[in-house]
DNA sequence: GATGAATGAGTGTTCATTCAT
DNA sequence: CATGAATGAACACTCATTCAT
């Protein structure tokens, strides 16, 4: 009543949190946020509709408890340690940062399925994620990125507009992945190797011979 | 007495449904889709509720009607000689492609916040806009490409794929766009010679000594 | 310009107020009064929506024309002298009477089926074709039938009572046809002789041995 | 804690049903189905508006609870043992028969202004209430009346045509209260009486002097 | 007179949220 | 904590009616 309870009420109750927020993300992928009913939500998850009130305080805050554990997830750090191995070889590490990268996208496909067209079309959420996750993403690239440069190990581009073309290009490819683009999703092991050459080594043909 | 007014009548038409296209898309870019009602879309076109029902079944059709717009504006043909004039150059003639492309999609930026987010969200949209737009331009563009690396101006990369990292780096950048990114906004103007760059040459430095 | 038109004019006038109550008449007594729009309504005949307003002040304005042209029609006073030649024979007269009464409720059927829902529904339209056209037509009946009585032509019954029921058995004749009994309707020929039997003669067999 | 639940909880949820039936007869007695709003219902049965659709699908689905409730009550068998004490006297049966039919219908006096309109106006409903009330109905007293006739109790009339004839002046008696008709609910009382003698015996004086 | 585009009041229905049990 | 019946605000959509042409 004063010590024990409160971690194994802490892991019960995080245990139903995760519990709803699978059951919200299947339905939030399935139908969009307003297509999908609190009773459809509970129902998947096997509860009643009042229970999910108790975990989370109103049906946009389900939104924000998904995206927050995606973007912990995707927060996790790589062990770039695979394919780095011998060498300061910035090619093999930026393949190997690009199939991180992707490998997170597939795993959490379905959970940006369910978040993204609502942080697209709510004006609030969009301003958010933007200053909390996008924005801070990019002012931890640009100085690293900017070094890179002045290490003459790329060409000299602006770091800031460069990031986040690079990016935009995972941006886009997570959402052919959502637009349903079969080719897209068989070819998705190969794409590290090809995005790697498309950027680091350009389209055109036979540059150094 | 009999030819006149059917003309007349069918541009005044026109000129109702554009107008209320305007509104809708005004209203679905700031609060979404759902977050939009008839009553402040036939508020912001100035006309009764029920007259957008005149010129349109339903909601949902109003962003059919969007989307309609838009993919035909989307279609129109690039005049591509600027940036051309003198020589095949394949490097320039990329440049000006993607400064039209660029240039398309900021003239309807406000469009595709409307209708972007929706296709994401809705199951029938996506499949329908998937099937009726995306698919037949990859379709048009595989054989292009695959003509360019056979003619060996760019490197034998898989042409399906390589299209779609490309139009991935766009629908990024749209994406960024949309997102509200200052940066990406204000360079604007700078990305068909970057992206030409980081496509085209590749990040790698000073390949060809 | 002053006295021809007139008449031209009012002719006009009543074709198209008629042109419009047989449409009126079609669609109400195919979906009910609420089911049938003005625009079915005035597409039905053949004009635009807004001319129906020139004749009739608004919906319910109709139902009052085809219950007018209605009750006009069951008040024509029947030729009943078809069977009645060569004596006063009561039951003779009374199956020419129920023959006539039959003919005039089949003929009417549409509009009744059109009509008739509505003045069950609507208190304001009950209470007038009770005052209007029930009531004054059991007055009327009432000191026929206590004639008769006195005369010792047919059996003291309360007159006011026995005429209701002897009406009762045609409203719930017509109100069998409308509900679609095929049965009834096939019959419908047969019914004077049946109903003439079972009212005047009984059901009881061989009364009069 | 498995078992009570249940049963306690079907009746509520009976009764809510019932509390909200009763309410949608009294309303679409009044001012007809269309006239009447849920708003008006749910108001006359002192819940709210959505209440009713955790009852009922919709609308029609309220008609359909009504409809229910009348033809479950008008089957209940009578009890004809009253008036047929010692002996088999027919017309006695039907006096009695005649006597319970009418105090039904007196009963359901407002269930049937509430639903009767609506069963004559909309083509579903008439077909389905044909089909699965009128048809059968008729199709079990048929042969019923066929044995009499075989029996010599009553005269060779068309069974079917008979039956309607007899069914119809109690349907037009149940529409003359419908519409308010005064002398008929005065008399109400009389009915039996009147109604057998009618039938029975017919309108001719002194058959069997 | 005739038209039919425009109007906007009115309503059935949904569904996030609450709270008594 | 868990439940799920009840709530009622909100909204898409219809359609009788009007009126400028």
């Amino acid at each position: 009543m004063r010590d024990k309870p409160d971690p194994i009420q802490a892991q019960l109750a995080d245990a139903r949190r995760n519990q709803i927020l699978d059951a919200a993300t299947e339905v939030f992928a399935e139908k969009g946020f307003h297509g999908a009913t609190i009773k459809e939500i509970a129902r998947r998850a096997g509860i009643a509709d009042g229970t999910i009130y108790i975990y989370f305080k109103n049906k946009p805050d389900l939104i924000l408890g998904i995206l927050a554990r995606l973007t912990e997830s995707e927060r996790r750090p790589a062990d770039l340690r695979q394919g780095l191995e011998g060498g300061v070889d910035f090619r093999a590490f930026m393949k190997a940062f690009f199939r991180h990268r992707l490998q997170v996208l597939d795993d959490n496909l379905r959970a940006w399925q369910a978040v993204f067209p609502d942080i697209l079309a709510n004006a609030e959420l969009r301003e958010r994620y933007s200053r909390e996750v996008i924005e801070p993403s990019f002012r931890l690239g640009e100085p690293v990125f900017a070094q890179m440069v002045a290490a003459g190990v790329v060409r000299p581009l602006d770091p800031a507009l460069t990031l986040r073309a690079v990016s935009s290009m995972f941006l886009g490819m997570l959402i052919l992945r959502m637009m349903g683009d079969s080719t897209t999703e068989r070819a998705w092991a190969d794409l590290p190797e090809l995005l790697t050459t498309l950027i680091f080594d350009g389209l055109e043909k036979e540059k150094n011979a």
